[in-house]
DNA sequence: AGAATTAATGAAAATCATTTCCATTTATAA
DNA sequence: TTATAAATGGAAATGATTTTCATTAATTCT
């Protein structure tokens, strides 16, 4: 009987270990914090969500972790204009969860949608190679967000 | 014969007057310096371009004034993930000049690109609709923006 | 397992873009 | 011209993020 159990230790660990870095409890319970969370953490959400359990993580780290997942393509950083990062999980373990933003300017809220018209998928591709191709840049990622007024901004306006 | 001449006086002058914002010499001179100046300029940027004809328009003044602009739509606030926001004129007299931008995460260099535009702004507009009415939201801009890497960078890489 | 090696960490200080304060100036309308 | 409120600049405050550096801990090697 195997005593090592895997089933909680997150889909992450092969990736990480693979590009050279350290496990450490910090950098996992981000990660699981990540995972767990839906919305848009600022660094600040995720060290208050993670502070309770593992009250030693501290803000720094919070910040150099996500540098580095933002840098190994594990995690989004997002900036919906108030002035501090957001972040989330790229994708999960079954493969994406590609989605794009609606920012409202009255509230700041953000809606996550993925109800892409068909040809938005195509035309991002064509236009990803197209562009690629004509000003030689390798396209590996893109932003599409729409700004405007929620329900409830549009009338209380 | 008149007296005033207005071939230098800026299309803006209408718009900024009928929204009750006053003309004061800062406002034009950063409004003359966006409108002469291709790419995409901090406040710092344009506090430098505008200081040597107007040494007493202070930093303050263009981020106001920035803030001002941005809000009536004139200009847009971007954020190319440097620390910085910079900032573009939202089109000229004429109309639109709209585009999209290719940005380098390698040396934060940024490529304005038109192509595409045609299909995509047809796709944009099919797409806001729907997005508007599914999660009533009233959108009136947005951002595209695809991250890679450009042709130097991917070499030195 | 224990020691050696080196990445990772936390706490405090530094940085730096942007905002706030407030006394003074200035654009505009009466 | 005068009255009025908007706009300004310079200094100080703010606040998110980064840097520093002595300490700790993960991994590798006996
Ligand atoms: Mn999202
Ligand atoms: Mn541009
Ligand atoms: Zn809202
Ligand atoms: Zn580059």
């Amino acid at each position: 009987m195997p005593r090592g159990n895997c089933q909680g230790q997150g889909w992450w660990h092969g990736k990480f270990r693979d590009c050279g870095y350290r496990l450490t409890i910090g950098r996992e319970a981000i990660l699981d914090i990540l995972s767990r969370s839906e919305g848009h953490l600022s660094a600040e959400d995720i060290y208050i969500k993670v502070h309770p359990k593992y009250p030693n993580v501290g803000l720094t780290t919070i910040y150099r972790t996500l540098d580095v997942l933002s840098n190994l393509g594990m995690v989004y950083k997002l900036d919906f204009g108030d002035g501090r990062a957001r972040y989330e999980l790229a994708e999960g373990p079954k493969g994406a969860h590609h989605h794009h933003h609606l920012v409202c300017t009255g509230c700041n809220s953000v809606i996550d949608y993925t109800d892409f018209i068909d040809e938005e998928v195509e035309l991002l591709q064509q236009t990803e190679k197209g562009l690629g191709k004509k000003y030689n840049f390798k396209i590996n990622n893109h932003v599409i967000q729409f700004y405007g007024l929620c329900g409830k901004c549009s009338v209380n306006k």
